[in-house]
DNA sequence: GGCTATCCTGAATACTCGTTCAGATCGCCG
DNA sequence: CGGCGATCTGAACGAGTATTCAGGATAGCC
């Protein structure tokens, strides 16, 4: 796409005229809609009006519903993964950065914690092959990053954990399981619930006692500084 | 339903003269639908070929096709339960229950390890107030059967659980995220997988040693004689 | 200034699907 | 027998919606 041989390179002037702005406000306006309405009910009506444009320039963009679904898709992803590396990133030892992934998860985070939008993608990926590469994809970086915060943990010996690929992937799952409850805002689920219980999970998995992941975070989440 | 004051009663014709049997046909075809489908794409048509009739007799039975979406979920639910209490009942001692649940749910089963219906379930269940009745109902029953066994346990001193409605509450959100990778088909899932996983993390859990649930369930699971 | 490619709009089009409806069929009863 | 209510069918209707399309605006370029 870059390579078109002139094109409206550049240019600099007002920010409206940028279709590429113009596009990212599509992509976001279609996550908007798809979080509130689901797959099924989004409409490119909708993703139009949320994004304040018309249907037509939904499907010059994106070919198709389909492609702005797509694409939507894709787009989550990249957020999510920049997300998640910049604020692992920034916090220190396996403990805290233990505590970082329940905080992210929990919904203290804009894009993680986003369950509504993870039930929906994996229905979605049960028969749309789009969605399925997503979430895949999704679902390896994430349980990747917690590995290597166990391994991390193990190899200063501060976790004990007995088998590594069992720890990790069930502790991931134990997220996916409860998230559920709280994406159903079921009674009694509460995002300092999920932390604990899952921390509570994690000491045991991890063989250390609970107590090591009270008290408070290292470091309240850090908020974007718009969007 | 037998209390039809005067009606078609018994009659005793061919069974093909029985309108409860074919909403019953129509009840189970919803569910087939669903299932492969999901309930985005089950179209009012695709219920009455499932079924082998026309689609004015869905509508006539069930009024709409929310209707028979919604009294298909019912259905299930029933059956459900029905399955669980009866599997359940026929196996004595915690231990070799929590492996029959545990076999129950990895797939073997005929409908609770239905896990593509679940995952519909859940995200109809965001929005549709029945779905989420139902879905609250099967999940409920299904943790208070988890817990029973975890108390039996206890009281008997075979289990140690720390904290007896954290662990039932985790074990039973374990099931549901290992389910969705099962449900995906994700490579390296398989029920043997699933069974291995939940179980060696029931062990953590109620602090006994992973030994303690390996080896063959006490009894294969018992086969419905039809359907 | 004219020309062109890009970006954008909203009405027109075509199609899918839930629901309605005008009847068929059939067992039963008076 | 003739009527009746319950069950069942499939064609017709109409609402909703993705996509197409005929153009309008704008910016850069010769």
């Amino acid at each position: 796409m870059a390579g078109t041989t002139s094109g409206q390179a550049a240019g600099g002037s007002t920010a409206a005229r940028a279709p590429e702005e113009r596009r990212r406000r599509i992509l976001e306006a279609t996550v908007a809609v798809i979080r509130d309405r689901g797959f099924a009910g989004t409409r490119v009506t909708d993703i139009a009006a949320a994004a304040g444009t018309s249907s037509g320039l939904v499907l010059y963009h994106f070919g198709s519903l389909a492609g702005a679904l797509t694409q939507a898709l894709t787009h989550v992803e990249d957020v999510f993964y920049g997300e998640l590396e910049s604020e692992l990133e920034a916090v220190p030892g396996p403990v805290d950065r233990l505590r970082l992934m329940a905080d992210l998860a929990s919904g203290a985070g804009p894009a993680v914690g986003d369950w509504t939008l993870w039930l929906e993608l994996w229905v979605r990926a049960l028969r749309d092959d789009d969605a399925r590469a997503a979430r895949e994809s999704l679902d390896r970086r994430w349980r990747a990053a917690l590995r290597r915060v166990v391994v991390e943990g193990a190899a200063a010996g501060v976790f004990h954990p007995a088998d590594v690929a069992a720890t990790t992937l069930r502790l991931s799952s134990l997220m996916d399981g409860l998230a559920i409850q709280l994406a159903l805002a079921e009674p009694g689920m509460t995002p300092a619930r999920f932390k604990r219980l899952w921390l509570d999970a994690a000491a045991l998995e991890l063989g250390v006692p609970a107590q090591a992941f009270r008290g408070r975070a290292a470091r309240p989440v850090r908020r974007r500084t718009a969007s």
